[in-house]
DNA sequence: CTAGATGTAACAAGAATAGTTACAACTAAA
DNA sequence: TTTAGTTGTAACTATTCTTGTTACATCTAG
């Protein structure tokens, strides 16, 4: 059970737009190596980042900017466009045996808890913004250069 | 992003033995049938449970009976029996350019929302103990039979 | 017109999950 | 002491997801 890279190579991204859009084209080319992977991999994740609305992309010409301030883009918001959970977090055995008193109930038992726990977890992340994350690397690079 | 069915079947399976275990012999094909999955991978799991102290299993006779009572086995002490989150539950971009200041600053601005975001998963986790689940299954029983 | 981007398709390798059959080793009971 | 029922595990398969690659059509600013 692994979060996928596309997370944290999202939030690289964002950072790195918020950092350079103003003065630089950010292109998925420039991405990439500052996260060293593939441009591939950045377009691919630049894509869905714009599909939710977080980013603009200039297609042709290139380079992509923030669609929003930093203060109003979650770490929930790029972690819903990078993965998806739609049907639950968790892989549920299907066909319990419905004769057993647990196969019949175990759904009752566990539903609301994983729910909850679903929850909780988009819930820290929904408040961290990347404003946050902006300020810590600013005192990153303050600290350590 | 899923998390394994193992974690689940782990949690049914130690229900069964904590319902039945006292007056019958519960075999991996037993719970097998609740689950409705081949015995193979009840055993495989109740192996992993074995390891972390949470259950005997008496071998060539066989049946399985909890090590602890059910208050003091936590939903967490069940899912890192089954799951491997060792080196962490994010998979992260290895080698960030050194050179670009977010790329050499990627890790510092991450490393502590990521461990704070583990940490309150396990402690999620950690509170809630199968005897609650228990409780909740009797209610279940007792509601929708 | 063209150089440099983006957006995608197609493919491959690797890991994890989930499932199966098969079988050696163990143990309680007939 | 044999035997029936279990456990523990190996070996294999199929599927899915992730990560990474090359290739190329399409777009656009200069």
């Amino acid at each position: 059970m692994k979060i996928t890279s596309r997370f944290t190579i999202a939030i690289h991204s964002m950072l790195c737009i918020a950092y350079y859009s103003e003065e630089y084209k950010v292109t998925s080319t420039f991405i990439a190596s500052s996260v060293n992977v593939n441009p591939v991999i950045i377009r691919r994740i630049l894509g869905k980042l714009k599909k939710a609305n977080l980013i603009h992309i200039k297609s042709g010409s290139g380079g992509s900017t923030l669609a929003k301030p930093t203060n109003s883009i979650s770490l929930l918001d790029i972690f819903h466009a990078v993965t998806s959970i739609d049907e639950g977090l968790f892989n549920f055995h299907t066909n319990p045996c419905q004769a057993c008193p647990i196969g019949q109930n175990i759904h009752r038992v566990l539903d609301d808890t994983l729910h909850e726990f679903t929850l909780l977890l988009e819930q820290y992340l929904s408040q961290i913004m990347l404003s946050q994350l902006e300020d810590k690397l600013h005192q990153s690079i303050a600290n350590y250069t």
